[in-house]
DNA sequence: ATTGACTGTCTCGTATATTGGACATATGTA
DNA sequence: TACATATGTCCAATATACGAGACAGTCAAT
């Protein structure tokens, strides 16, 4: 009673699931290993019989939504799934906008230019238009990233609590690509400065020789809902970087709802 | 008896759906739809119970595969349906190289350049890369256009038996926007003689202003698995459009496997 | 104020989707 | 050749997801 444990989540072992769960672990596995899996596989990864994956896999790749390659039959994701995919793109009042409004800072600015959004508690590139510099930054649609990388990531975080926040970020992704840590205390600071600033610049994060310039989006409650951001090199003109500083804001806020 | 009629594939009443062919409905509806649809709507047009799509619906929402809208609480596709739809574009071999080569195609000839294939019965164009002519065809990735208005159609359908093509296409898709009749018989012919010919060139059909020419790409089956075709005004020079044809032909047979 | 239509949430009994296991083939390796 | 491991298909038993309906709340029209 005095320690009336809340049980996590699952009771005991594996957490078992059904129905429409299945089909959702299936896909999420899909999408975080990124490549084709054997049906065999698969049903040993997530743990599920394998007459059940089966059945679903063979389910879903009747509907075009998986594809099972004819050479080595591997399963990935199937043209039904892109083209019901693109129906947000085309729909999504905010994606739709989103995406015209960076097309445009990219061609303007010639800086990449990327629209993101928290998916399933990740931070993920949504749209991206490359910049016109001889080096590009490897970055890409889809692509998701660990939050605290990222000047977006701390914008996207505003609304939240330093409980959610720890919470929802895996101890691990506070360490970068080159090994130093980012300390917690510091990135929540980050996070409640930018949220005031109404913008983020962070700089020589995710590599020294880039910094990013991200600004937020609010939906209609007031909530960050995405961001837009551009990606310059480390050493730009301080100058410019205001003034293209002022142009990100003043589109994300006609963005904003 | 005398009359002793097959059962339409459900004994009485609607098709009664259950588990992942629920979800398979309700994907499909949207996406004929083309647009978010409020849940009872939904419900309603499925023939199925209320409580059932909620449950489903809320499902999907939560992993963001759909969307319902704040405000007006329509239904529709999510970011993690787009997300994971790019994941075909991505990985599939055959996507992956068609895109490049449409692409360059449009680049190269200045003409609308697409890339096309059949999901689930129906003539679909999967990429598209958009000419520089002023005024330009509409066309676009996702659309599905009734198979016998297209050459990349002819081809496609190929590898079917008559009987075959006369279940799989519906009657009404052999009339063509101005209302004139395609003939089933000549149809027929025209797809022979396009799988005779390699390619297929169909002058006027959608409408009075272009021709379509279209080149099969083949699978390790021999089937023909895909187009890609080139959309032309209907006065471009003869000569032009026979280069092009070699083109086009050699740029698919470079994409059969 | 009354009516009717719709939304979103919940409960409970039951039709059925899921599953463990069996089987026949295929692929690989000592 | 024999042995081990994986694939694809099928079946019967049963755990459970689904469906009918109840309920409370909202909105518009009369």
């Amino acid at each position: 009673m005095a320690n009336d444990v809340i049980e996590p989540t699952v009771s005991s072992g594996g957490a078992r699931e059904r129905g429409i769960n299945r089909v959702l672990q299936v896909l999420e596995f899909l999408h975080a290993r990124g490549e084709g899996v054997k049906i065999g596989a698969l049903a040993k990864e997530l743990q599920a019989p394998r007459s059940s994956i089966y059945n679903l896999v063979s389910s879903l790749a009747g509907a075009g939504l998986l594809e099972i390659n004819a050479a080595d039959s591997r399963v990935f994701f199937g043209k039904t799934m892109y083209l019901y995919g693109l129906n947000y793109m085309r729909e999504n009042p905010l994606a739709k906008r989103a995406r015209l409004e960076v097309d445009r800072l990219a061609k303007e600015t010639g800086e990449t230019s990327e629209f993101c959004m928290l998916q399933s508690g990740r931070y993920t590139i949504i749209h991206m238009c490359p910049g016109s510099r001889p080096f590009r930054i490897s970055s890409a649609v889809g692509l998701q990233i660990p939050i605290p990388w990222t000047a977006s990531g701390r914008l996207l975080l505003a609304g939240h609590s330093p409980d959610q926040i720890s919470q929802l970020i895996h101890p691990r992704d506070f360490f970068l690509p080159d090994g130093r840590q980012i300390a917690i205390d510091d990135f929540q600071v980050a996070i409640a400065q930018a949220r005031d600033d109404g913008y983020c610049l962070t700089k020589g994060l995710i590599d020294a020789y880039t910094q990013c310039l991200a600004a937020p989006i609010y939906n209609a409650d007031g909530q960050v809902d995405a961001t837009i951001c551009l990606v310059l090199p480390i050493d730009a003109d301080e100058h410019r970087v205001w003034d293209l500083r002022g142009q990100l804001v003043e589109t994300a806020s006609r963005l904003s709802t």
